[in-house]
DNA sequence: GAGTGGTCTAGACCACTGT
DNA sequence: CAGTGGTCTAGACCACTCC
């Protein structure tokens, strides 16, 4: 076993023991590890991006190394289309109550910050196949940040793609500042007469670009999930197509599936 | 920016244009690289990790790096599960034709490989709890690898748990011998009375460790994807639990959600 | 400015692969 | 054995953070 495996080992085992509680710095590469581990400085900083790699160091330039505190998890269902296909059709002073990211997390609206930005795009080929129009169409692309109240990073960037002439049946859809929306997507989808039938979400993990790793705080080396959630309506047509980015070091997904019985 | 970062656009630019072309090997380090890009080899290596991060580019101790050969792609759907119940009762002769993953891959049985290891293991607490049963249960646990016939890795590792009490109701559910079992794990449970109901799915994902990275071909910096998979019977109990690890970079999962109609 | 991590060098030696 | 990547060293200098 190499060396930086060894001390990569050491480290790790030391931090698991509490030795350093989340939060706490670790001792300086130099002179502090190099000496108590005597190796020179690579071998040190080889070890450290090992466990920078796996989500148990924060490497932080000009400060220090740091134990990863641990961030809340955040858990989304599938029961939450049917859930909140169920509001679509209630009172606005029931749909305001609570929202879809609420209900699976058990949190209430307030605890929840959000940020919404929109803006008229053209239907690249890859968009342009799922929606069934040519390519160049107009649509709507509207990008939104969720994160807690408490924390100052996002848990959650996702961008909705709607048809611009389908939406604008309703102005107040095109405008961002009627978010967030009492009721959810499925609900702005039946004030322009559309009901979803099936919603089909494709799930995939990468290691971040330099951008996610910004925009939700991870490091390079912790994986983003993508999201790609597919909605159809009651004709089986694509009417809306959301690519939502979570980290994969606290998002938690959950799918059920119902069998018909024998 | 930093030389190795300049370095490593470089590379991955040649290689996009097709200068060396997936399976091609790439300069040496030294002295060709070294010499090209005027770098010491610690900087030609933090480059060339990058791209090995990336899955750009193969490594390879003694031989050299290579343009890494994009590997088929996996899909995994939620339909295969109400498939798979549809065979569970169906004669022995159409349940051997094909099974759950040839139907989401869309290849026959012929093209892929199975490796299966059962052993008996006690509850932990984490088994235990899902289950309903005390800590120190005896449970069987099964362990497989799926590949394709054509690759030598596996692009799914899993472990399956029942109870061992209710399993050995068939013997032959004990014995590794009699997989890959016609019909499957559905079929399986259908022989010792058991019917499904609904099936939970919980999707997470995180850097590989040391092990997983070797079992799955992975490089650390890809990350995987994992599938914790609970079956429930009709009376709602858990009777098997699953944990699966696929590689994040080639692995795209589909679970599709019906919508009851207004 | 002190402390700390980030990058880079030049060179040595080990380990693996294929001839 | 030659070729090639893997590990490691000692030390220099730069860049960022905080006082």
């Amino acid at each position: 076993m190499a060396k930086y495996e060894k001390i990569a080992d050491g480290l790790r085992e030391r931090i698991r023991s509490g030795e350093w509680l989340p939060g706490e710095k670790l001792p300086s590469e130099t002179p502090e590890l190099t000496a108590h581990y005597k190796a020179s400085l690579p071998t040190i900083r080889q070890a450290l991006a090992v466990l920078a790699a796996e989500g148990v160091v924060d490497k932080v330039h000009g400060r220090g190394n740091y134990v990863r505190e641990p961030r809340k998890l955040v858990v989304r269902t599938n029961e939450r289309h049917q859930w909140e296909k169920d509001r679509a059709r209630q009172p606005e002073e029931e749909r305001r109550k609570t929202g879809a990211t609420e209900h699976d997390t058990g949190l209430t609206i307030s605890d929840l910050v959000f940020d919404a930005r929109f803006r008229d795009i053209e239907a690249n080929k890859d968009l342009a196949g799922l929606f069934g129009v040519p390519v160049g169409t107009q649509l709507l692309e509207r990008s939104y940040r969720t994160r807690y109240r408490e924390e100052d990073t996002p848990f959650n960037v996702s961008r909705s793609y709607l048809v611009r002439d389908v939406a604008k049946a309703n102005p107040d859809l095109l405008n961002p500042a009627m978010e967030p929306w009492p009721g959810g997507t499925q609900h702005q989808l039946f004030t322009i007469g559309i009901e979803l039938s099936r919603i089909e979400e494709r799930v995939t993990a990468r290691p971040p670009t330099a951008e996610e790793a910004e925009d939700l705080s991870i490091r390079a080396g912790v994986s983003v999930l993508l999201l790609r959630k597919i909605c159809y309506d009651t004709e089986g047509r694509v009417v809306e197509v959301s690519d939502v980015t979570m980290p994969g070091d606290r998002t938690e997904m959950v799918f059920t599936t119902s069998l018909n019985r024998w």
